[in-house]
DNA sequence: ATGAAAGCGCTAACAC
DNA sequence: GTGTTAGCGCTTTCAT
């Protein structure tokens, strides 16, 4: 088969192979700029020329060198995204829709996973800015001061996603971690509850989160007289393991609690797998509120109550930025606050 | 500052700021060819010239352009990873570990997303050949003709995981699911189970698990006679809820199950949650096994038996296959079956 | 050890 | 509507 020839000459080439938009504009019979046009801007060509390259495209198997496209027009299509680990589920949403949306254009998403802790972030963002990327979407703020000095000079649109802040390095799509704190004291002190605790992850998000509500909480009376909230910590990322030692650990100190707000669903399903084993009735004597909303938590018996941060929506306002700020569009709000739900259920 | 001159004045400049190793080289005094050398290969320099160079770079905030080098060089030093969906958790080890893998000798990881249908896999796959990558990982084995060809012509290395295949397309890391079915249904029948089911999600290599399964099963004599095994199939991606419904589904026409195997942990924590409601004691009077050993799996009460596959390792061996095909290395054996286990714990 | 020339494959300008 | 001319920013020869 002849139509076969050209790539299979090159099939076991070292790389991809061998075949340029001028082999196929040569085959095509023109030049190769109009194969060009015909390819990424089929409207400004005649039909006729859009028949004879799209055979020839056909015949020849062409993929075009989107590197090569990239140098020239200085768009690499490439947005970067950063998350602290795809392994919490956390994230999952926002990374799902962030492709998703920018496949839709013809974009492609590279993945950064800087860790919980900040010192790979300035490593990761060479990796990053090298690509000349179209956009960077940022799990939380950049606090490092010389990673934002980078990232602004390097003149890439920047979409700081999961958190809030007064002094955005450029776009933003988040919520605020302490009005979910406070918010979440006053769902429970509302629900009746006197005797608090929290179990939080390491992370600096969770922390702030967890230091939010245990103010409100104090504020409220929620606590025994002159006592502080009792706090466990565990490492992030958290798991279901943690959830259930860090509730032995508050009864050990802290026996009368009736409530306690998790920094993860996994955390609070931790909790009541061991309420579930020490026999204590959830929610009538123990409240749990878990965070993120992840998809068991509607199903879990009893089903959990928790604070629903929409993730689709980050990732998809995150990536309609980058393409709008590509296009040259106005972006009516650039920074934006996305708020958060308390989902009540029968934990609490 | 003067320092920060030469980036600053194209900061708000469309893409990134105009910055090349031409403009660092003439700052160093020295040859654009040096510069790249001292970059890329310093101990091919002089002490002398490092310095110099390294000072530039220093006082410019130059970050190499990768594009323009991936272009010269033909190496992208990009690795394209295609999962159905991230937002499985049963793909994040092997994500996570690929990266990082990769991240420790410069390369980047693009997201590529197949979704569970195969109608999606053409089009993401010109996207990817499009970028010239180092490598491709793809989650499962290739099935369409066409994807695999073009996969073929553009020479690049391919690994495909998850799965075992007679006929690979180049590399390949995975493992049987028919084995696991098989050993699965062998362990339950060791166990002295009599009456199993199986819930499935619905994509292709779960519903090869479910199959195998039911006919191990079937040939062991764990069904009634001249009965198949009930099985219930469930949409992809699996949730808790699933697992739910489908328990009572199965009850209500097999009320004498004693163990059902789950396509993933989810599904079997489902089982579980369902279980407990109508106070149906696990194992006692239903085992269940579950698919993936994430990580809540050994911390459920009871802990989940379950069929773990290292993610982890598939990730990284993969990153590896590429880098070694990268550097000319040979690569002993690219095409392995790495395996899985039974862990078994409470619930079976 | 260093430099000069050439070109990777494509597209932005500017003609025609 | 189509083609010509120049690069994009870097790395590869190949020389010195």
């Amino acid at each position: 088969m002849s139509a076969q020839d050209p790539d299979q000459k090159t099939a076991r080439g070292k790389k991809s192979g061998g075949l340029t938009l001028k082999d196929v504009a040569h085959i095509a019979g023109v030049s190769p700029i109009s194969a060009s046009r015909a390819l990424s801007n089929p409207d400004a060509v005649s039909d006729e020329l859009l028949k004879k390259v799209r055979a020839a495209v056909e015949l020849t198997g062409y993929v075009p060198n989107m590197v090569a496209g990239g140098l020239a027009s200085k768009n690499s299509k490439l947005v970067a995204a950063v998350v602290p680990t795809i392994a919490g589920p956390v994230f999952q949403d926002m990374v799902q829709s962030l492709t998703e949306t920018l496949a839709a254009s013809g974009y492609q998403v590279m993945l950064g996973q800087s860790g919980y802790e900040n010192s790979r972030e300035d490593a990761l963002l060479d990796a990053i800015i090298g690509r000349r990327p179209a956009g960077v979407v940022l799990t939380g703020i950049m606090r490092s001061a010389l990673a934002r000095k980078k990232l602004l000079n390097s003149g890439v649109p920047v979409v700081e996603t999961w958190d809030l802040t007064p002094t955005p390095i450029d776009m933003l799509v988040g919520f605020s971690h302490e009005k979910i704190g406070a918010d979440v004291a006053h769902y429970l002190h509302q629900r009746g509850r006197h005797r608090v605790a929290v179990i939080t992850g390491s992370d600096e998000r969770s922390q702030r989160r967890a230091a939010a509500f245990c103010a409100a909480a104090t504020q409220l009376g929620m606590t025994r007289a002159g006592e502080q909230v009792p706090v466990a910590t565990v490492d992030a990322p958290t798991t279901l393991g943690h959830g259930r030692s860090a509730l032995v650990e508050l009864r050990t100190h802290h026996p009368d609690i009736d409530a306690v707000f998790c920094s993860s669903d996994l955390l609070a399903l931790g909790v009541m797998t061991e309420a579930l084993v020490w026999e204590i009735a959830i929610p009538e004597q123990l409240a749990v509120v878990g965070f993120g909303d992840l998809n068991f938590a509607r199903d879990l018996y009893p089903s959990l109550t928790t604070v629903r941060v929409d993730g689709t929506a980050i990732g998809a306002t995150a990536g309609q930025f980058i393409l709008d700020r590509m296009a040259g569009r106005e972006i009516e709000q650039p920074v934006r606050d996305i708020g958060f739900q308390i989902i009540q259920r029968d934990s609490a």
